[in-house]
DNA sequence: ATGCTGTTATAATATGAATATAACAATCCC
DNA sequence: GGGATTGTTATATTCATATTATAACAGCAT
């Protein structure tokens, strides 16, 4: 899979190293057993510090979405915790649904929007 | 309107502050041309320090949420770049859509979340 | 045995968050 | 006019986090 990190970007590399996965597994480039790259590996192709790799696995691993395994390295494991999962989403959507009401995007809109996104990515479960 | 602070939180205070507004602006408790409390009064009531303050309102007017006039202080000033608005609104939700459907939440708990959030926050336009 | 893996420890640097004082000019109220 | 409050700006300090840099260790593969 291609992980592209901006640089530029005002967000933490190993947040975006975070998305980029949790999305590569959601359209279903990673699937469920796959490995990931080791922590050297990929700071390598990537450009930068093992310890940034090592902190976006962690995370992962915090959030149940990869276990750790001490031969095949960081493996996708989803550990669903679907009350937890809904209690954050819900949390994100109101700031967000906030923010779209006041730039005058209608509900209707991100309807749509989210259909779109679905539809981009075939691979959404 | 009431602001809750949560210490304990690992969310900057200054972006919990923000929020809180972006959403007291949605819910119309904060209506168009409506002046904020004042950068000292707000710090004070919440115990926090004037300059948190005055970050969040440097960033609500960086974002097009307010105008500072030197007499009212920060008033609520909606600036709609729909484009902006949008373009964010679809990183945001990919990240969101793609978080949820690793958690086997569906495309259709998400519509129906969205609605739901809609309808508690009654004032949303 | 060599080389790879994840893990851990430690240190240095850089950046951002939050607080603390302080001052200035514009405005408001009495 | 005078005092209080406003937003703004400047400077400094403290603290937490992000990122990098070395280094070492134990487990596993070929």
């Amino acid at each position: 899979m291609i992980i592209e990190i901006d640089f530029n970007s005002d967000e933490a590399l190993y947040l975006q190293l975070r998305n980029q996965i949790i999305m590569g597994i959601a359209t279903a480039q990673f699937q469920e057993g796959d490995s990931l790259p080791s922590v050297r590996q990929l700071a390598d192709s990537i450009g930068i510090n093992m310890h940034t790799v090592n902190k976006a696995y962690t995370v992962l691993k915090q959030e149940g979405y990869v276990k750790v395994d001490r031969r095949k390295g960081a493996v996708i494991a989803i550990d669903v915790d679907r009350m937890q999962a809904l209690a954050e989403l819900k949390r994100e959507l109101q700031v967000i649904l906030a923010k779209s009401s006041c730039k005058n995007i209608s509900c209707e809109e991100v309807h749509q929007l989210i259909n779109e996104i679905y539809e981009d990515y075939g691979g959404l479960k």
